[in-house]
Parts: structure tokens; C-alpha cells; sequence
DNA sequence: ATAGGTATGTTATACTATAACACAAAAAAT
DNA sequence: ATTTTTTGTGTTATAGTATAACATACCTAT
């Protein structure tokens, strides 16, 4: 069975197996409309409102080239209402912020990464799945690490210690290859 | 490559019981008197001060039967010191803790649980590893997971992907296998 | 049209963390 | 032993992150 929606062309990763990697940013303008079709179908299935106020932080989250905060989104939308609407845009405050992002996070659109307090689009917004991601501490960007050493690490503790795991926050700092490579201590065994 | 799990039986960290992961919580009298001696000598060791107040604030985190919050330490240090010293003693700024905590955590006596902004003690000290912390979302304990899953994720990611890790930052939340079992809709297959 | 639910706006405040500088105490150098 | 240097702590101020509580608007179904 195909997928009611197939946009995701330029992702790799979605074969199914063993681990895929894939930088959550420099979408392309095509990969950010699909998306936010692709969410627009979702939310209607689902009999939830894809607002305009939802829509907008979304697609800011998406043309970001790395991970934003609450903060830096309120800045964004107070900028974007500004080029719309003039000077008579209302103010953004954090609760409509927050509040939004909630509702990214419930129906899996986006990502938290709490060790820096920012968000991050979900590469497949479709599945419910537990993710790493790898957060280069040089360029600042972001990819998203899915497959089974993840899934294991669940069911071992599921099984082994008896923990049933609701959420998942799992982060790796560091660099990332391309960074790694252009760094002059840079040496591979 | 083969599955990561493959092959992984025992707890390399925990000789007394083969055990899997801890809670980090409950420690008795003898255990916080011992691990306060072995923070003195680890420190003594590498060169380092084990002052007064890191003593005092790593004593109340591992007293503590729930992971603490840094504004938690300021008023446990405070009460602490008005016990011993009455009513003139010195007030606790952000700052003490902070930088009190960032040593603790510099010499691997503590580690930070970024998703609940708390604190919580490391049931090893003396060795550098990487962990997966389960948080109970009931009974709010912290059990830490310590072993060969998750360094298998980091060398994964290293081998496959080229990301260098620094720092881990794996916290899982859910409910633990006591709260789990307590719970009216447990049931189990 | 209206009623009930959902979404957003608005104000205020709580919680978390750090910068910058002053002072004290310990270690190192003379 | 005194000075110098380093390290640790105190202190004030402020930055950054997140939520509570209530008001208003908006959608939808009757």
C-alpha cells in the first residue's frame, strides 16, 4: 500500500531498514509546500483545525536552517505579521508561541530538543516513532537518527527493566561530519 | 551491521546484583557517607577542591529522593545553613549552585536531567560512560541505565553516520515497573 | 441566531540560568 | 613569611524560558 501522500522525495531515509540519518533543514521550497499539505491532510483526519496561526509557525520552523526557540519564533512571527499586515499587526506573545508549539508537538510535526530549548521539524511527520538527534556544536544543525539501535534501546528497557516508555528525549552533542572534516585536528583510524 | 544488542547480557557497571539500571534515589546513610569519602579522594586525586559547600550541595542531591531542581538546592542549601549557622547565615544565590553544580557535574559526581531542568546523583563516578536515564512520570524517581546499548549508539552514529559525540543526553519517560504495576490499567500479556 | 466548544489574544508572573564584578581563601612563588 | 597568583564564593543585576488566568473571537452544529 502506497502512502495517501507522497512528497518526500529527496528523503532517503524512509526505507525500512537498520538506521538513516538525515539533516532536518535546508528544505526545499517543494519538500516545505508538501509538508505543509502533507499536515493540512493530517489535521483534517484527524478533525483538528490546521489554523493559519498554526500553518505560519509551522512553515517558519521548516524554512529555518537550524533549530529555533520559543523566542526567536515570537520574533519571527511578530516580523511576518508585520510584512502583511503594517503596523496595526497584533503582538505575539509567548502563550500563543507555546501553545502552538503544543499542538506541532501533539500531531508530530515537529520535534523538542530540550538540552538547547529549541524545535526542529519532524522528518516523518506520519509515523510514530522515537528518534535520535544529532546536534552539531559547530554549524548548529540538526539531524534526526531513526531506526533500530533507538527502537532497541526501548524494548530492552521495556523488557529487561520493566519501564514503559511514554516519551523519548534522546540528544547527541558534537560534531557532525562535515564539521568534523573541515576541523584541522581532524585525523580518522 | 548487526544489531547492536546482539550479544548483551550483563551490566558491565553493577557487579553486586547483574542488574541493569538503578534507582538513584533511597541511598542509605552508609552509601552517602561512602560516596562523599570517594568524591574527597577522586578530587584529592586529580587536584581538585572538594569545599565545604560542593560537599553540602552534592550531600543534599544524593539525600534527595527525587531528582532536584536548581531553585530546589538554593532553599535546601539555605535551610541547611540556617540550621547550622541561625539566622545569620549568608543568603544562596543562583550563582553558588550553578557553579557548584557545573563542577559536580565536571567530575561525573552528578548529571543533569535536561528534559526536567534537575538534577540527580551518578550511581558511578568513577567512570566515564554514557547513560540513559529513565524518568518515571508518577512516582517522579529516576532510575539510571548504565551499559553497552547506548555506547553502542554512539560508535553507530560515529561508524554510519560520521558524528563525533561529546555529550549524550538520553532520558526516557514513562512509567517505572512499580508505578506501572500499581497502575488500574496495567495488565499484563 | 444561538450555544458550546475551540482557538487566540492579553496581562501578569513564575521558573531557569548567566554576566559581571567584589571579596575571600588557598596555593604557589619569591 | 610575605607577596603574588589562582581559585572559589558572595553579591547584584539581568537575561532567557515557560505557564497561569482570564478575555475575546471564531467555528460548528443545532
Amino acid at each position: 500500500m502506497t502512502n495517501p501522500l507522497n512528497g518526500y522525495s529527496q528523503d532517503v531515509c524512509c526505507e525500512h531498514d537498520g538506521a538513516h540519518s538525515h539533516d532536518v533543514h535546508n528544505l526545499s521550497r517543494d519538500d516545505i509546500t508538501t509538508r505543509l499539505q502533507s499536515a493540512e491532510q493530517i489535521c483534517a483526519a484527524k478533525g483538528a483545525r490546521f489554523t493559519a496561526l498554526r500553518r505560519t509557525v509551522y512553515q517558519l520552523i521548516l524554512e529555518s536552517n537550524k533549530p529555533l526557540g520559543a523566542y526567536d519564533l515570537i520574533q519571527s512571527l511578530q516580523h511576518s505579521r508585520a510584512q502583511e499586515e503594517g503596523s496595526k499587526a497584533k503582538m505575539v506573545a509567548p502563550p500563543t508561541i507555546y501553545r502552538t508549539l503544543d499542538f506541532l508537538l501533539e500531531f508530530g510535526f515537529i520535534h523538542q530538543l530540550t538540552s538547547i530549548n529549541a524545535f526542529v521539524p519532524c522528518c516523518h511527520p506520519r509515523d510514530e516513532h522515537n528518534a535520535v538527534f544529532l546536534l552539531c556544536n559547530d554549524c548548529q544543525r540538526v539531524q534526526e537518527f531513526s531506526g533500530l539501535p533507538v527502537q532497541e534501546i526501548v524494548g530492552y528497557v521495556k523488557n529487561e527493566v520493566g519501564f514503559q516508555v511514554e516519551q523519548s528525549v534522546m540528544e547527541l552533542k558534537g560534531l557532525c561530519q562535515s564539521c568534523n572534516s573541515q576541523s584541522p585536528a581532524a585525523e580518522e583510524g
